[in-house]
DNA sequence: CGGCAAACTGTATGCGTTTTCATGTTGTGG
DNA sequence: CCACAACATGAAAACGCATACAGTTTGCCG
């Protein structure tokens, strides 16, 4: 199962079963032919771990996510892989699940492995971790974080602008009391959402906005709907972070008898396949994770020393029926 | 960067810097601190391929799963990962998409890993991968597949029985026509979910079942309940393959106006957390995808060789709001 | 204080590849 | 038919680490 038994069978050297299966210019095509069969019988795998070690550039990238549960990042990973496996790579994944503890492990583990790149797809970055990063040897792409340098591409989507046209929208359609529904990664991308809703605001005088938090999945969503409703009962329309805690903010509604959307609104964001699916169907920010998650795989993948880049994404609306006006 | 520079940071060989930073017996607390100071200063982290090939064994475990998309492969995953953590390793995933040739090329991939153990969660295995497979010196566990070998130990759920409880509970209800929603992926446990609907019949002669199929997502769940409905419109009742089939199919419904379960019962299989956030919420088959994930990983991480082992896990009703007696 | 065991540390080897450099080997134009 | 290129192949040196084995120090008992 070694690279020096399929030579031996094939009756060449390691150097020219090496050549061979790596496709290296120079081999003619008997002896080509004979070392390709030998690896077929023996069932030959290279072992990853000596080619690396041997100085073949590695084949792996790392993709670091918040929280693989919510399908937004379920869905940039799945690009990610796809194209990965596209250009004959594979994937390492890694979920922190929000915590520090895990992210810094996380990192820990992907330098050991000594990837030909790495995404963070994650919130709870603190600025240290991305300057360690940012010194590696290694191309890094973040998104929704950190500041493009050599060797570190960065992507983004627009929240601000997501969330003023979402604000403005709603704004047109009469609301004037609505609150926001967050998670608990306070930091980065998140809490950057919560304050475009802010900023929007200032825009209309007449716009009152509370904010409420859990955790980032269907049940977050329950709970923290729960909380909107006590606290803020005068509210007509919850704007939610992303469309698995919409999820969760409906079926509370629900559960309490409050109509959507006549009684109250309810948007999220991402326009994750489920959104489609909920009772009744979203009103959401578009963001292309396809798009998100091959741009990644491509800056990472890319030969050349990647120049310093940045990809700003602009989300779209997605009216769907979720949303409507105020009850009178 | 290297174990040979903390070494010499440390005034030590890499021989002692290599004991301390693997707590292996033998190294003066005074020198066991100035190496680690030193691995600490320089941001040392071991390269893993230098230390597998060197002969360590490897703490990586390698997952195939057929669609990660699916919440209970996500949540198996969720729980292999976590428990992998806890014990020191780390997991390598790769996602088939129920492609028998991005299953080969997992496979080659994992082997080129050289992993600590390897788990294959996937229903589109065909018999000579398997055998490949229990060939290997890693511990393997299949999940629904295969059959217990020396070094492969077998998960499954008894789908037989689950199905056979849900056709029973549905018979007592009063359906009399049930229409099964399945998949593609028609080898493996899919195609067993299937005929143990079709075993369950035969203990009631009067009951009809007629099955139809489409891709395991969302989406697929809703054409399929559009060809169920096209084909067998006096069916009362839809019983689907899993939860997220069973929420696509209950949204078609909706959209034609057809109330679940006045008209029509619906029911998963999973007690995957969104089930409970469908409307109306699923009737479901619950399978504890903790524990499953749990146990595969314990199977994976034990040192010693582990014996043959089988497990079979009882799936148990539960009971929510789409499913009712039939319209009279 | 001598000697021996136990505790500690260093040297050197090998893991399975890739790759450089040198050594054949074949082909081609003069 | 010779010489010289272009091509094909092999020998051997890394890559970074763990570990067997040898060597060194330390502590302890007589």
């Amino acid at each position: 199962m070694t690279l020096r038994e399929v030579a031996r069978r094939a009756g060449v050297s390691t150097a020219t079963a090496s050549r061979v299966l790596n496709d290296t210019a120079g081999a003619k095509s008997s002896t080509r032919n004979r070392v390709l069969k030998a690896a077929e019988e023996l069932k030959y795998s290279p072992n990853l771990h000596a080619r690396v070690l041997a100085g073949a550039r590695s084949r792996s990238i790392g993709v670091i996510v918040s929280n693989i549960e919510n399908p937004f990042f379920l869905d940039v990973y799945k690009a990610v892989e796809a194209t990965a496996r596209a250009g004959g790579y594979d994937v390492i994944l890694a979920n922190t699940d929000y915590s520090s503890e895990r992210l810094i492990s996380s990192i820990r583990l992907m330098a050991g492995h000594r990837l030909a790149g790495l995404a963070a797809i994650v919130s709870e970055m603190d600025a240290e971790l991305i300057e360690e990063l940012s010194g590696q040897a290694v191309p890094v792409v973040f998104y929704g974080i950190g500041t493009a340098h050599h060797n570190v591409t960065n992507i983004r989507v627009d929240y601000r602008s997501g969330m003023e046209k979402l604000a403005s929208y709603l704004y047109s359609l009469g609301h004037r009391r609505i609150v926001c529904v967050g998670h608990h990664a306070s930091l980065g991308p998140i809490r950057e959402r919560l304050q475009a809703v802010s900023s929007a605001v200032s825009r209309y005088p007449d716009l009152e906005v509370a904010t409420v938090a859990d955790a980032d999945t269907l049940e977050g969503g329950r709970r923290a709907a729960r909380l909107a409703l006590d606290r803020h009962p005068a509210s007509t329309a919850l704007v939610c972070v992303n469309d698995v805690m919409a999820v969760g903010v409906l079926r509370e509604l629900r559960g309490r008898g409050r109509r959507v959307p006549e009684d109250v609104s309810v948007t999220g964001f991402d326009n994750v396949a489920l959104s489609q699916f909920a009772v009744p169907a979203l009103t959401t920010m578009h963001v292309p994770r396809d798009e998100i998650g091959r741009t990644i795989c491509e800056c990472l993948m890319s030969d050349d020393v990647p120049p310093t880049r940045e990809f700003i994404i602009e989300p779209e609306l997605v009216v769907r029926d979720s949303t409507g006006p105020p009850p009178a």
